[in-house]
DNA sequence: GACGGAATAGAACGATCGTTCGTATAGTTC
DNA sequence: GAACTATACGAACGATCGTTCTATTCCGTC
């Protein structure tokens, strides 16, 4: 029961850094298994079935995504420095190296977006709680006095999770090496005008 | 040589439908052929390989870009009204019954962005074109006086690009409604703000 | 109307897919 | 240390993948 567990977490490791480059469903249990030095069917035994080892994955990642963007901004002070925080661990964390192929909740999103299933449905509650995530820091930046009254958090979040869109289309599809520069400067200036 | 030219365009026709769904390498020739009644082999005859197909499936979705967006676009007046123009007919792309499972540009795109081969380079062409287009669009509206003289054109292009990714999102992970709307005033508030 | 090449079909290929089953081994519990 | 269960393995399954080959059918040209 204990080393069970263990083998499964190195599992789901490799499987959320293969699955970053070759999509939720290039991810293969055979490929899996020989890179971790494991046969097929032992694996295999851990998950049942791919779906569910699919949604283990999806269910990694978006652990990992809380402790590298959430928790850590949820300790800096409400509104203006807690976006800004926000913002900068997503950054960061399109960059994560446990996701060599950039971030899988994007890419999955993608992938999954026209295959109804519990592999979707996850997916979209996990965008979902992003979005009113950031809508939510809006409106403590409301509340706080850092942006102005009648902002629409809703539309800024949208605002703010596009341009992390973009950055994601910039750097990895792109190779831009100003993508960095364009999503700060994009977000500056939504700011900004947030707060005029 | 006539025939098979016809065939060829229904094929790919199904095929961007079938890709725009299920990704380039969830498209497989087994349902594609049996989707179109033809054999397996009869079609495979007229790509000679996967690649090759998906190569000329990703052609084909960019000549219909061109179509839809870019040539009605040059037909609008340079500067403002053709930024508009071309925003518009881009989110109409974004809606095209030719690819139900939505622009399958993006989904390429995240598809293809770790895999080194033809399909990358030419869709890192194709994303790169759709970019200049965009700044070159407000080049023109800053030598028309329509856009403010200091503006950044190519930070311009990035910000309406995100714009156009955050509507693909919303609306084909979250499917939520609002997803024209929240694009719309997005692009609003970046076009008030080149103005300025 | 015969000829020639293009277009399509059919069968089969080895490889790999997810999955099942029976069995051996390793770990935990008493 | 014995008994038991969790964990892992090996072999095999049917299905499907992309691809190859050969044979047939279709169509435009002289």
């Amino acid at each position: 029961m204990r080393k069970g567990a263990e083998t499964r977490e190195r599992i789901l490791d490799q499987a959320v850094r293969l699955a970053s480059r070759d999509g939720l469903e290039g991810l293969t249990i055979g490929t899996l298994s020989t890179e971790l030095g494991l046969s097929k069917s032992g694996l295999f035994a851990h998950f049942g079935s791919k779906d569910e080892l699919q949604l283990q994955v999806l269910q990694a990642t978006v652990e990992r995504f809380e402790e590298t963007v959430i928790h850590p901004a949820l300790s800096a002070p409400r509104g203006e420095p807690r976006i800004r925080a926000v913002f900068e661990r997503w950054l960061d964390w399109e960059n994560n190296p446990s996701m060599p192929g950039g971030c899988l909740l994007i890419a999955a999103a993608v992938e999954f977006d026209d295959r109804p299933g519990p592999q979707r449905d996850y997916l979209q509650e996990a965008h979902r709680r992003r979005f009113e995530f950031i809508a939510k820091g809006a409106r403590m930046a409301v509340e706080a006095g850092h942006f102005r009254q009648d902002l629409d958090v809703e539309q800024f979040s949208f605002d703010v999770l596009a341009i992390a869109l973009g950055y994601h289309h910039m750097h990895r599809m792109l190779r831009d090496p100003k993508a960095d520069a364009r999503a700060r400067a994009a977000f500056e200036r939504l700011m900004a005008e947030a707060k005029a």
